[in-house]
DNA sequence: ACAAAAGTGTTTTACATACACCCATGG
DNA sequence: CCATGGGTGTATGTAAAACACTTTTGT
């Protein structure tokens, strides 16, 4: 069998971090050309699969593992890259930035996190490939338990609503939304507080993601209905 | 730049149909090797979009066109075909097999549609991917008004009925899920009436995709709740 | 007249929404 | 004692779920 085909495969990967209640976004900076900021990827090896390529550049390039990583969408235009025909095959990936802010910060400035409302100018079509992925976390954060991905193991509560609020872009009522995902009964207390200059101490939550899978198993569906 | 990478790109379809209350899927019958039936599909021309393949995979393998098409996932694993690298594209497809019944049946046997739970052996990870299809179609019809895709452009109620009990697999309430999607006003009345054998005979609606776009634009949002 | 499929409303129940005050700490 | 953020309960509205009989046709 024989085909002629003139493609190359790459991954490439939307990677959403959480930080100063921010949605943020890791991105590299080319070395070659402009040096135009782009998402972490590259060509897949011929004995890889697509998750492990992803999770290889993500490594490469960045330093960062993700907590949570799925597939987005391909895209496959023909004019993506001026250079060549190059399909790729965009990732949603989460993490949680405060593991690697110091890292990303003094590894010179080839990745860097950006305010996803306020990004710079770049590569190829990452642009339509970023708003996609906003597009999929805004909506998945409603029917799976993936924003927790994105904060610190132990988190107060204020965190995880104000974190549904700046992805949602939308205010929620605190008393509905603890009520809420406190009645899915997933989320463990702690016996820890955070204090955080003034105001009364929160207390401490985390994700039971054991339990998550064993309510899940049951037929138990995560939903939050804010739409 | 140079780039030795040495996988080849193709695309898949999962082709769905519903006739005699059954979902069924389009194969064909592979020239080569087994014979095995297969998804159609093939690899992707150097100039052509990803969408332009399938579309014309479709064409010259089954000579349907799809009412509904979207992208699905991208099977990327080492050892899908054993003659080469291959990463498949599927994509998820829709029609009213009424349309091409005939055509199917006479094109000889390299084209033909199966019971979604009777299927043969098949081809590489089809199956794998026909799961997905199908996981993606159950989800889907709930929050997207997808379902009209494979039925008659004018269709008694109780088709749309059979057509969401077959594909979740559940017995639904008649007069709850009419009321609910009456309530939608995206399904016009037609003057017509259709008779099937006995009983009393059937108003036939049609989906007004119009209407749907206008009320999508306005936030309007199709959901069935019967999870 | 009976078998077969179409058509139709009301009651009950559950969940989403709206809403305001007290608590614990730091300065 | 004041500013700041954390923590809590109830009443109302809306939509889902449960449920059975009448209508129109063919045989």
């Amino acid at each position: 069998m024989k085909i002629t085909q003139n493609i190359k495969i790459a991954v490439d990967a939307v990677v959403f971090g959480y930080h100063n209640n921010q949605i943020q976004i890791l991105l590299i900076q080319q070395k070659f050309g402009k040096k135009q900021w782009a998402l972490p990827g590259g060509f897949v090896l011929d004995k890889e699969t697509l998750d492990e390529a992803v999770i290889r550049e993500l490594k490469e390039e960045t330093g960062v593992k993700a907590n949570y990583l799925e597939q987005l969408y391909t895209f496959g235009a023909t004019q993506r890259d001026e250079r060549l025909r190059v399909i790729s095959v965009a990732y949603l990936a989460l993490i949680n930035p405060n593991n690697y802010i110091l890292k990303a910060d003094t590894d010179a400035k080839d990745a860097q996190w950006f305010d996803i409302y306020d990004l710079p100018e770049l590569a190829f079509d990452h642009k339509d490939i970023i708003a996609v992925g906003l597009e999929r976390l805004k909506a998945k954060i409603n029917y799976q338990p993936i924003g927790f991905e994105l904060l610190n193991t132990k988190f107060p509560f204020s965190d995880l609503e104000n974190l549904y609020q700046t992805i949602l872009n939308k205010k929620l009522d605190r008393r509905n939304f603890r009520k809420k995902l406190l009645s899915f009964g997933i989320l463990q207390e702690t016996d820890q507080y955070q204090k955080v200059g003034s105001g009364r101490p929160a207390k401490l939550f985390k994700f039971n993601k054991k339990k998550y899978k064993e309510l899940e198993q049951n037929g138990f569906h995560f939903e939050i209905k804010f739409a």
